[in-house]
DNA sequence: GAGACCGTTCCGCAATGCGGAACAGGATTT
DNA sequence: AAATCCTGTTCCGCATTGCGGAACGGTCTC
């Protein structure tokens, strides 16, 4: 059993949320007394929560709501729509599907599909990793205006695995291609025995959003005669994750 | 007297509006005994206000909030969204700062900080002005489209004072120059004796959403000496509103 | 002027929320 | 391996708090 009078709160700013309401009509469709309704909103008034509209008038929804709701990282309703897409390709192409974007010059890994395959592997949700040594990081350089690009190849990088690409200009070659492709894949560059086709979700600027990927064992993923379709795939995918998110 | 239950589940949730928290943690900073917090806990994530990051481990701000504050007009939260960079940009610049968007091709003046210096100006809050005649109607004129552009050139324009620049050519060059520098000036145009430097905040498009301002008595603002710098600080302000609002 | 309807306020009552204590589980330390 | 620490969760006796019916003041309509 929770909170009653939080329960009741809700209820009333739920309904507001509809639209401003005076005390009585609100006391009709939640179907409490007028007096129990007037109570809860002179408190939820004191949050903040909702403000009425004039003095002695409508109801509606306040700053204390909206001030709370700004607080929440953006991220976490870009998780929520890449969520659905996520699972898609986890199921259509067999391995494990991530979403990533870039945050302090290095890939944040923000939500990723349950492994199920028989080879558990790590999760890498909440990590990080440096841009050239993933297909996600490469994608989203690959995107970044040209100045972002030659700063980033211009700091020392990482050497993560004994694959990992260290060449300025052979890494500039790999973002040119890209860009043209419009999907990476990585080959142990990050972590030893995991691969990785990622694409960019690019926002209508052109810049990158976020990034999704798929990653599977080195030893069976992937297949030379799916790599590409999987590209394809993952492509699509982020192309409709984008068009969602800019609509 | 409010009712305290609703009084302390918004207390949790500005809380974790600050960062996730576990139980003790949270009963800690809000002073309360944690099976109170748990019991509150528990019933506004019945709500869908909060929710666990992982089961049995610490809460976050839910959808619950989120929809609620999301149901509410974009104007509402547009002037939330803005406030504190006007603050910033008054406590910084010593000048009244305001918030304005493009309504029925006129400005209006959404929002404005108070007046603190020692001759009391008049809040525009509420009330409209032709765009060629302020400098937040000229930086969001030269971010439309050229045919909107020149649709509003060709109307008649209003004389608001005797400064305010009517020509076509010179305020197409004025546009330009808007839009190079990323903020503008206008002096005396508007109102006699006042002076403003307006920049656009921009949509994901490119175009714009809204303009910050900061103006003063034109006596004394702007000191020749400052008055890039100030431009600079408008467009710095605007740029990180509008990163902030298409998150 | 009477009636209708709104938002607001009051107050007796008992249901609800409170908070201390205890519990279960996981992590850390010895 | 055992003890300790700390977390989130649950229980339950208690009394404070929230409930809701009734009344009030103000505004609008007829």
């Amino acid at each position: 059993m929770a909170v009653q009078s939080v329960e009741r709160a809700f209820l009333l700013l739920r309904t507001l949320a509809q639209g401003p309401l005076g005390v009585t009509d609100l006391a009709d469709r939640v179907e409490l007394p007028k007096s129990t309704v007037a109570r809860l909103l002179a408190a939820l008034e004191s949050e903040g929560a909702v403000e009425q509209v004039e003095a002695g008038g409508p109801y509606r929804i306040g700053d204390g709501v909206i001030d709370i709701a700004g607080a929440v990282p953006a991220g976490r309703s870009l998780i929520a729509a890449a969520r659905p897409h996520l699972l898609e390709l986890a199921e259509s192409l067999g391995e494990v599907a991530g979403l990533s974007i870039i945050e302090n010059g290095q890939i944040y890994y923000l939500d990723h599909t349950e492994s199920s395959s028989d080879v558990q592997m790590r999760d890498w949700t909440g990590e990080y990793a440096p841009l050239h040594s993933v297909s996600s990081g490469v994608v989203m350089l690959a995107h970044l205006p040209a100045d972002e690009q030659e700063a980033y190849l211009a700091h020392p990088l990482e050497q993560c695995t004994p694959w990992t690409n260290l060449d300025p200009d052979m890494l500039r070659e790999r973002l040119i291609q890209a860009r043209s492709l419009g999907y990476a894949w990585g080959y142990e560059e990050f972590a030893e025995g995991i691969n990785a086709v990622a694409a960019p979700v690019l926002g209508e600027d052109g810049l990158p959003l976020a990034a999704l990927h798929v990653h599977g064992p080195a030893y069976r993923y992937p297949d030379p005669d799916i790599a590409h379709d999987h590209g394809l795939a993952l492509v699509a995918a982020a192309n409709r994750l984008a068009a969602q998110l800019t609509a």
